[in-house]
DNA sequence: ATAGACCTTAATGTGTACTTGAAGGCAAGG
DNA sequence: CCTTGCCTTCAAGTACACATTAAGGTCTAT
């Protein structure tokens, strides 16, 4: 499939797709007679993990990083692992972030203070939740 | 409190925190005799409130766009309510995107296959794992 | 009164992750 | 033969969110 193709069937547009695979992210794409990329469901698979890490806020140095373990011989199955462990905490950490934002926005949309800063009173409403739900774990 | 001072308290750069007020994030801070700003702790609050959707992911543009409507005299109560619930749309889409990114690497780590790409065997097993989820809420 | 630590504004620089533009090649259709 | 529409490379541009630097002012202590 050329690059068209794949940009609709990933939602990369095709300057993003060369651009990953100038960065290593995706494997060198094969190229038909003419020079033209000739993509396989093997680079959409790697395009769409690229794109789902990337979503997940994992930074292409990072990502990059990750891979070159990937395509290197020797193995390197801890090193891989420990990349993908770090990152896992990291996105869990951004989870409950984004989580405990989404909490504050609730309350907000429930109790509408005719002024927006978080006042005590919505501080404390919101730690005894957290705690709540903590004892429910 | 000075703006160093606001600076640890909040853990917001003193130029950041410069930017916020310039760029209207938060409202205009009161000045000393001699111009320096005097930082309380509403404006304390507001710059915890920026930090926290910045880092839920609420771009600058839209932050500004709601706390104006704040600042605004007229009620907008329906459009600040507007605004919070469009933000928290898309903070649980990412909310759910992180958390189906980090279901992912957790596979990866429980089976680690020795090629990275996302098998098609996987596929069907996270999205297995993802129905049976759903089936328990 | 001189150092050192704070402050001010305004302009410019930085890093990330692409996007866009320029200049051109190849193949099909009218 | 020319246009259309895809492709290529390489370089330069863009947007965001600050960070840094320059050039100066003020306060406090020794």
């Amino acid at each position: 499939m050329n690059i068209k193709e794949a940009s609709e069937k990933t939602g990369v547009s095709s300057a993003a797709i060369r651009y990953y695979e100038k960065e290593s992210l995706i494997p060198e794409i094969d190229r038909t007679e003419v020079g033209n990329r000739d993509i396989d469901d093997r680079i959409i698979r790697r395009i769409k993990f690229v794109t789902q890490m990337r979503a997940a806020g994992m930074s292409i140095e990072n990502l990059r990083r990750y891979i070159q373990l990937f395509d290197a011989q020797e193995d390197n199955t801890k090193e891989q692992k420990a990349i993908l462990q770090e990152q896992l905490a990291v996105m869990e950490e951004k989870r409950d972030d984004l989580q405990s934002a989404i909490d504050h926005l609730n309350y907000k949309l429930n109790h509408f203070y005719d002024h927006m800063e978080t006042t005590e009173e919505e501080l404390r409403e919101l730690e005894r939740q957290h705690a709540e739900k903590k004892a429910n774990q």
